[in-house]
DNA sequence: CTGTGTGCAAACACTTTGCAGGTGT
DNA sequence: ACACCTGCAAAGTGTTTGCACACAG
């Protein structure tokens, strides 16, 4: 196991909220989201509260993204050192949703192949979620 | 230029709105999200009307969805074979969101690489966002 | 003529903003 | 003590549902 990342190492004050939100990332090894965070800590902190949470953690470098294929939005835990400084902040991993139990996982080992881009055509960042059925439901 | 879609090959009757609709992501080459469809016919439709036709739309195979990174949905035609019938509708192309112009196109020639998924993991579907900037705007 | 599409109103879900009071350092 | 976090209320945005009427085939 890897040293956890405390909210001291994002200059966040030490609050009952963020370090409920932030232990939840920690318990689990796939993407949450807004309401995912609710459920879990049984609605004992304020909807907004948990909402501005996750935006402080997004903005220090904590949290990223997880696109949803249905439009919404998840979070995830930013592992490896992706933290603040410049805003790089590069997220060519893969996410791997599962259609049955709708769990989306970081799959940190797997990166995305380079591609050719037409002519023109500058990267700057790129998302790819497959979709499937993952190891455990597969079963 | 491929002879376009009409709505009959997709068993859909022919209503102004739906005529419409159509028309206008066949007039362009990147995704249009339900308010970019609103503003381009000047409102002409009720915004439910649009929201229903683009339903219909998607679940007769005539348009995907394309993620954005905002956690919006867009859409774009299918182009190509995906048609009804067996509900494959593989759509392993890429998606290019410019974050200058905000536009997102199907880079149609490029395709997904295949990827090595982890033991017991299936892929069925799979969505590759990249993120930069478009030959329009880079130059 | 019949079934489906459309518009309107309203409900619903999700996220953001403003402000007063509480809390971490 | 001060700045920042939190909760509540309310507003904002995006999407869905119910129902009566209109229209395509």
């Amino acid at each position: 196991m890897n040293s956890k990342y405390s909210l001291k190492d994002f200059e966040l004050r030490s609050t009952p909220c963020r370090t409920d939100v932030l232990a939840t990332f920690q318990k689990v090894d796939y993407a949450l989201s807004q309401g995912d965070i609710e459920q879990r800590l049984s609605d004992q902190y304020d909807r907004v509260t948990v909402y501005r949470t996750l935006k402080t953690f997004l903005t220090q470098g904590l949290l990223h993204k997880v696109l949803d294929d249905n439009g919404g939005v998840k979070y995830a835990l930013c592992k490896e050192l992706c933290h603040q400084g410049d805003h790089t902040h590069q997220h060519d991993h893969v996410h791997f949703k599962c259609n049955l139990c709708g769990q989306t996982t970081c799959l940190e080992t797997v990166h995305i192949p380079s591609i050719q881009l037409p002519a023109g055509f500058t990267k700057q960042e790129s998302n790819l979620l497959i979709q499937g059925v993952c190891s455990v439901c597969g079963a």
